[in-house]
RNA sequence: CGGGGCGUGGCGCAGCUUGGUAGCGCGCCUGCUUUGGGAGCAGGAGGUCCCCGGUUCAAAUCCGGGCGCCCCGACCA
């Protein structure tokens, strides 16, 4: 019997001074986890059974499409991340053993089973496959935040598919996809699907899983016609400059002394922000190319986008490399004349009117039309704003969200480098096909708390509370209400319910503000007053409505409630 | 990596300016009373004041160095 009075759930009146977001602050108040170090969380009893509950959704849900449980180390050796050219990696823990050998501590682990599978699977007749695990991921972290939302060690499932080809893992993708909105749906989470980008898993697509939540680390474009990614990737059609400038036959000078940024230029000409041109003077690739990317003024830059259009990496020109490769004094870079190539962002086209630096000290000019006076490559890379139009015509909203899973088309980004081979029905040899998807348990109780917390504490969803019904008995001592208490806990049991059961010698208040802190979705309040009326009464934790009920088919009639429960 | 803040009993904090007995609330232990919304009374336990060094007769307090943690930004499957 899981009696309170012997349950290690040290909870605390007030949260910690440092802890910000809501989940940080009530996941440790409720007594379910806490801190051993920056980014480092221990789970106590009740927050772990939680995170069980996670992984056995996420467990019958993989099973479900036929993936493979499976379990690899977290310490490995440096070699295979060698050869997938990921041993640089800033926030991989790296490390030697007693010889000297150099070992990484693995932050996901393609790495390990794309090797195993290299290894092992030789014939187009042993795929495909999938495996899954769950596994500690570690991660140097440059830093830690929020609680158990980013962490430097957290257990993550993750999911690997091995393909023959790039069909194949079109239909491995859409069954882990289909998997990972049950997975979600069951964990009473609100969350949707968005697009996102491929980041340093390299591979040809992404999709992220978003909760949204205040403490959430991304932001989600968003439209009410469906429309949803990540602002990181996120495209969507601006809206427009209202009062634009008369348009010149040609760009002409003007002073514009001291004037070095879009507010003081806009200041002093009198135009609206977006009437300007906003140069940016960027650095291509290894080979340090020098590339003077156009915005609107009001609009600004989407490194990652502008990477994923240049196929390169990309930073910001540094003060000096203006002056020399760009040929301008800071402030008044443009793109007329300018020595380096010129990128222009689409929401410039057609624009005419337009003021932009002059490459000359305290000068721009007045009606540029870039289309007219210079031929400018052009592509998508600005940051996405809240207004602009959706491709279905629907008005962009941005929401702070939190990655609770994602799934990757890898492609051949690691069978290639670590040789996972097959040999086709031709005896031709063929390179495997991949995919990776995860997702942190971790993430999915802090995104519920976060979601669904009051006043009060948290308020679990079903199908992940730590326990289904918290019994509170009231009254020391009597022992009619502990019988009764007692009685009903067997009975809840016997129905395939887990219960807790403050068995206390606590004040009421005290064991209604804890059991409200804790979250469980149901709770039976056993005491003097409702037994002389043959009653308990039973609260349902979100909302806290409370209600009598006959203690006589008491058990049935809370099961029944509790299955109708969200 | 840049900016800011904090480190004193389990939690939240005061004390530091102006050096001299380490304090408050909550929690904890014991006893009695109390039991439908964080009870009352009485008694009690518990602190290397983050660490190292310096100044001083004397350092939680002043000085130097270090470490840890939090927040904002950069960064980030």
């Amino acid at each position: 019997m899981t009696r309170l009075s012997d349950y290690f759930l040290p909870t605390l009146k007030d949260p910690p001074a440092d802890a910000e977001a809501i989940s940080h602050q009530l996941l440790v108040r409720a007594g379910m986890v806490r801190q051993l170090g920056a980014g480092l969380w221990t789970y106590l009893p009740a927050g772990w059974r939680v995170h069980r509950k996670i992984e056995a959704i996420l467990r019958e849900e993989m099973d479900a499409i036929g993936a493979q449980e499976m379990l690899a180390p977290v310490l490995q050796p440096a070699e295979h991340w060698e050869k997938t050219g990921r041993y640089a990696i800033d926030e991989l823990f790296k490390l030697e053993d007693r010889r000297g050998a150099p070992m990484v501590l693995a932050m996901t682990h393609e790495e390990a089973l794309t090797s195993h599978v290299a290894r092992d699977v030789r014939s187009y007749r042993d795929l495909p496959v999938m495996l899954y695990q769950f596994q500690v991921k570690e991660r140097d972290e440059p830093r830690p935040r929020a609680g158990v939302l980013r962490t430097r060690e957290f257990i993550m499932k993750d999911a690997y598919s091995f393909d023959r080809d790039q069909d194949g893992l079109e239909a491995s993708y859409a069954r882990q996809s289909e998997a990972y909105e049950r997975i979600f749906e069951r964990c009473g989470l609100e969350w949707y699907r968005v697009e996102s980008d491929v980041g340093m898993m390299g591979g040809s697509g992404a999709h992220e899983f978003m909760a949204p939540c205040a403490a959430g680390e991304n932001d989600v474009a968003l439209s009410d016609a469906g429309y949803a990614a990540n602002v990181e990737v996120a495209c969507a059609t601006a809206s427009p400059i209202e009062e634009l400038p008369e348009p010149l036959a040609a760009p002409e000078p003007v002073a514009t002394p001291g004037a070095r940024s879009i507010d003081e230029v806009s200041a002093l000409l009198d135009v609206p922000r977006g009437a300007l041109i906003k140069s940016m003077p960027m650095i291509v690739g290894e080979e340090e190319r020098p590339l003077l990317c156009l915005l609107r003024g009001d609009h600004s830059l989407n490194e990652i986008k502008l990477r994923n259009a240049l196929g390169a990496a990309v930073r910001q020109a540094r003060q000096e490399e203006i002056g020399e490769r760009f040929g301008s004094p800071v402030g008044f870079v443009g793109p007329i004349g300018s020595p380096a190539g010129v990128l222009a962002d689409e929401a410039l086209r057609g624009m005419s009117g337009m003021v932009a630096g002059a490459n000359r000290a305290d000068t721009h000019l007045l009606g540029v039309d870039l289309e007219r006076d210079l031929s400018a490559d052009w592509a998508d890379f600005r940051t996405v704003e809240v207004g602009d139009c959706c491709p279905a015509g629907a008005e962009i909203r941005i929401e702070p969200a939190i990655e609770v899973g994602n799934i990757f088309k890898l492609g051949t980004r690691y069978s290639k480098p670590l040789g996972a081979t097959f040999l086709d029905e031709d005896g031709a040899e063929q390179t495997i096909v991949m995919g990776s998807y995860g997702i942190g348990p971790a993430r999915i109780l802090a995104a519920a708390v976060e979601q669904f917390a009051d006043d009060a504490g948290i308020c679990w969803p079903r199908a992940i509370a730590p326990f289904d019904i918290e019994i509170v008995a009231l009254g020391k001592g009597d022992e009619e209400v502990a019988k009764v208490a007692n009685d009903l806990y067997e009975d809840l049991r016997a129905l395939g319910l887990d219960v807790l059961y403050d068995d206390r010698e606590a004040s009421p208040g005290q064991k209604f503000a804890d059991a409200e802190l804790l979250g469980c979705p149901l709770r039976a309040t056993i005491g003097r007053r409702g037994l002389e009326a043959g009653e308990l009464e039973l609260q349902v934790r979100r909302g806290l409505e409370q209600s009598a009920l006959a203690l006589d088919g008491a058990a049935q009639e809370i099961l029944e409630r509790w299955q109708s429960l969200a």
